[in-house]
RNA sequence: GGCCCCAUCGUCUAGCGGUUAGGACACCGCCCUUUCACGGCGGUGACGGGGGUUCGAGUCCCCCUGGGGUCGCCA
């Protein structure tokens, strides 16, 4: 069976570079009919946030990522780490380090001085003498002093990494808690994680975790090293780069499958399909695909993804959708051709909320470039015979009021655009949005009548 | 800086020794049209450079260049 895990720290909102990673090990869980599991990595006490935790819950409920058996916590399992920590300790693996933070700091200045690797020098992995008073030590592991550390990474292949470059790492701090590359190791294979699907960054952890793995005598997972997003300029995503808290592109309007198809895209493939469905990602995924370089994270893809869920999704579901952006439409007896209407052509939620404000709302003001151009000649005229047609009849369709409007244009003579472009302004107070007849039709025959009214009064 | 990883249109990517180097987003035209979109059609646009190997290299090897990662009592 296939047991995957994503394992995030709780300082700080989920970001899209953690959603993609726990999207693959979802996606790879779930094509495998196997478990994916959510584990807190909060061994360290001091930089936990009870927030971050609840944003990166609330995260995966938005997207609909779900987690087999109850979320894990480190911070819960500190015995079980103890256990093993002494018994590495007892069998030699391990010992204390007396050397203090500031000792320690002292000497990679000396180093990086020299223009050398800063690195413990492991000066206490053979002591045997008396330790120095008033020192709480930490407990370090034996790394071996040469040879090679290899293993098969799914994604980049053979890694080869010289023994030397790996430290006698700390294992426990000197308050006791054990640190990341030993309880991870401990943890995956105490869970029976089969598949670590994580970022690039911890390609270096890895050799390290093999260590514990191999003093521990545990079972080594398959690892597959994910290369990083970058941002737009192709660099490194930070902070500064805008929306990275998952949840922001919720306040943006985007839709949570969009999200997904898009981040799933980033750095896998499967041939020349970009539409994925959640079912087909869950059929489809396997991180053999996965690519060996970095991508841009590029917002118009996202927003054209966007765009495309947007028009494939049903009414109701976008009446919902509309209400976190303050627009009520549930009641409206002309939601259908409203909300059909303008799905065409919003790329976000919150596109789809402004515009449906412009029509459901008067014009506040007329823009001005729109009023020159279409404002002109016979315009009032025009407009004036349109609304006393509009007065007699009772149009309940669209195509009710297309017919109006075509009743005009031919006993005029004229165009489309010559009736079209100051019946636009009028409704809607600029010169673009939907079809005519669908927006008289949405806000009805008698607010029509107003709102020509209104802009042939204020002319 | 040491070590490691990576390199196809602006971006996401297909390619797995023989292709007119394909698709998607974006961009630009045309069509549709009462406008703006949507949609349809078409177009511009890439194998970072240099050496090899081979009858033949985007595909394999080496070097350079560029980008990224990592070197914590963070994860």
């Amino acid at each position: 069976m296939v047991v995957t895990r994503f394992a995030p720290s709780p300082t700080g909102y989920l970001h899209i570079g953690g959603l993609r990673t726990a999207l693959f090990n979802w996606l790879w869980a779930r094509k495998n009919g196997g478990k994916f599991l959510l584990r807190i990595e909060d061994t360290d006490l001091a930089r936990n946030s009870e927030d971050a935790l609840k944003a990166i819950l609330e995260a995966f409920e938005w997207v609909g990522l779900d987690y087999d058996g109850d979320v894990a916590y480190q911070s819960k399992r500190f015995d079980i780490y103890k256990r093993y920590i002494q018994k590495l300790l007892d069998e030699g693996k391990a010992y204390y380090c007396y050397m203090t933070k500031e000792e320690l700091d002292a000497l990679r200045e000396e180093q990086l001085q020299r223009g050398e690797r800063p690195r413990y020098d492991r000066r206490y992995r053979d002591f045997s003498g008396e330790p120095p008073a008033g020192v709480k030590p930490v407990v370090r592991i034996k790394a071996p002093l040469e040879g090679d550390i290899v293993f098969e990474d799914g994604v980049k292949g053979t890694i080869v990494i010289k023994a030397e470059e790996v430290d006698d790492f700390i294992i426990a701090r000197s308050d006791g808690t054990p640190t990341y590359n030993f309880v991870v190791a401990i943890d995956d294979a105490l869970m029976g994680v089969t598949d670590v699907i994580r970022g690039d960054d911890h390609l270096y952890n890895t050799p390290k975790q093999i260590l514990v793995y191999e003093a521990l005598g545990l079972k080594i997972p398959k690892f597959y090293h994910v290369p990083m997003i970058l941002n737009e300029e192709g660099k490194k995503l930070s902070k500064r780069d805008g929306a990275m808290d998952v949840m922001e592109y919720k306040r943006m309007g985007y839709l949570p499958e969009a999200l997904l198809n898009f981040l799933v895209r980033l750095g896998w493939s499967h041939g020349d399909q970009e539409i994925f469905s959640i079912e087909e990602m869950k059929e489809l995924f396997d991180p053999k695909d996965i690519n060996k370089s970095a991508s841009a994270y590029n917002l118009s893809k996202l927003q054209w993804l966007n765009a495309h869920y947007i028009k494939n999704s049903p009414n109701d579901r976008l009446v919902g959708l509309l209400e976190d952006f303050g627009v009520y439409v549930r009641d409206h007896d002309r939601k259908e051709i409203l909300l059909d209407a303008l799905k065409e052509r919003a790329k976000t939620i919150k596109e789809l909320a402004e515009m449906a404000k412009e029509i459901l709302e008067a014009p506040q003001a007329y823009d001005e470039k729109a009023c020159k151009k279409a404002c002109k000649g016979e315009w009032k005229e025009i407009l004036q015979d349109f609304a006393q047609r509009l007065e007699r009849a009772t149009p309940h369709l669209p195509s009710d009021y297309h017919d109006l409007i075509k009743e005009v244009v031919e006993a005029r003579q004229i165009g489309f655009g010559k009736i079209g472009q100051p019946l636009r302004v009028a409704l809607l107070g600029k010169m673009s949005g939907p079809d005519l007849a669908d927006v008289m039709a949405i806000v009805g025959k008698d607010e029509t009548l107003r709102r020509i009214r209104a802009l042939l009064e204020s002319k």
